[in-house]
DNA sequence: CGGAGAATTGACGCGAGTCAAGTAACGTGG
DNA sequence: CCACGTTACTTGACTCGCGTCAATTCTCCG
């Protein structure tokens, strides 16, 4: 009995089975919903707290000038803030990007189920610190970072997130965010989201397309990223592929600050 | 007995005169810093929670090339993450940028509060989403406000902040931070930033220099920056200066949408 | 097969960065 | 209380990354 949402938590302390089983006993109430249903509306008081089972989801704001921007992505295990509820009105929207399970979690049982177990309160307090370090991730991406590290630190974020809740592996994952999303998401615009991604394509770095990300030179990608995962504060960050990336990136530190170096051809 | 701390956590709850005398209470360890003096660093493991009394900190990184991106502005009352000692190592810097004020809290004091008090909880609950907020409000001026939306946003949200706490009234207060300090905050250059106030100043918006602000146009101020307060969830939302601004701005939001109208005489 | 949304590409313009040279304000010590 | 060094603020000329506009070409799916 497993799912995202505790798949996501174990990352973030030693769940025991009873921790498993109370948490996948919250989320009995399950919906799917379509892709651009929203769960929350700017103005709203504040539902419930939900959790992300399947498919993706953001946060956004619209601007007087119609313009959107996109302020986090929520895949699976991801949740709204617990304590949201003390709000009453809510700032952004949230909206799904695909087909989406979620799960609404009632304030009783949030509530129990905080005060049964230290532990998943622990893993709650850390998923929340997580989430607001990727907040600040994205202040410095979208304040110092040229269009092109702000995609690969973008990419090189989502596969680490995937990859820590077991939805992706061997430098591969689903991404099913189109150029129009990930431009709203980075402060760009689609065109020019669409030419930085031919840039990393053409250079060999990370293929993006039809559905699917995929890294194919990560020790590259985290060099021209400036990526360094510390912000996602994984407890158990072991040697995966990434791990080894960080390490070749201080090896070739000493080359350009920016800029792509050939594909090994 | 009044400080900072009570202050801002009044705006989020009802607290009564027990809750106050804790707070005052819990503040007893307080140091004086100077400028410059870091009260947390990348790596390090995190210590107790500490709030700030009196003057400005800032959130940082560092980014490979030596840009530096200023994530948050830590003002009286304002306080580090409650849950921090969680984590296993800090990501990001915290410094002063001024003479500062910053009391110490143990973590047993902390948790004595907390579990003492449920309106301190909320407040402290409350508070967190606020800071969440502000962050969300961040990235969106990134990503799609010009450099004058930007600056008038900023200047916008430090005015209400500081006003919330009582240190601003009559559009006016104190603003101790430099030009260089707020280009790396909003992600634009010291030349530009400058260039930016100038434009605000000629236009009799606003002015800012010697340490101080000043919001001469408050509702003209309000319509550049597409400024809503509701991020930063004010529970006392009373008709200041700032709201009648607001309701100008719905008045006059058939004109253009960017740039600015002349200065009335 | 056909329509709609997504991706792609080229030409051109502008907002913000860069570089460089000042001027003003501030803090400190004599 | 002034001299002086340091830091902050200003300004102009030039550059460039990214936006804008517009036209195709894919891709997915019903």
């Amino acid at each position: 009995m497993t799912n995202a949402f505790s798949d996501r938590l174990r990352g973030y302390g030693r769940l025991n089975d009873e921790d498993e089983r109370l948490l996948a006993a919250a989320c009995q109430n399950v919906r799917t919903l379509r892709a651009g249903h929203h769960l929350i509306r700017e103005g709203d008081r504040p539902d419930p707290v939900f959790v992300i089972l399947e498919g993706w989801a953001c946060r956004y704001k619209l601007l007087p000038d119609g313009s959107r921007q996109i302020m986090t992505f929520m895949m699976p295990g991801d949740f709204c803030d617990i304590h949201i509820a003390v709000l009453e009105a809510m700032d952004h929207n949230i909206v799904t990007l695909t087909r989406t399970k979620v799960a609404t979690l009632p304030r009783a049982k949030m509530q129990a189920l905080v005060e049964a177990r230290p532990t998943i309160t622990r893993a709650f307090w850390w998923a929340q610190l997580v989430d607001t370090g990727v907040l600040r991730a994205w202040v410095v991406s979208m304040g110092r970072r040229t269009a092109i590290e702000r995609v690969s630190h973008l990419m090189c974020e989502l596969y680490i997130r995937m990859r820590d809740v077991g939805l992706a592996s061997h430098n591969r994952c689903e991404m099913p965010l189109t150029q129009l999303v990930l431009a709203d998401a980075l402060g760009l615009t689609p065109v020019h989201v669409n030419r930085t991604v031919k840039e990393l394509r053409q250079a060999g770095v990370m293929d993006l397309g039809r559905g699917w990300l995929t890294i194919l030179r990560p020790a590259e990608m985290a060099r021209i990223a400036g990526f360094d995962a510390n912000y996602l504060h994984q407890r158990l960050a072991g040697p995966g592929k990434f791990a080894v990336a960080l390490a070749e990136r201080t090896a070739t530190a000493g080359r350009a600050a920016r800029g792509l170096t050939p594909a090994p051809q």
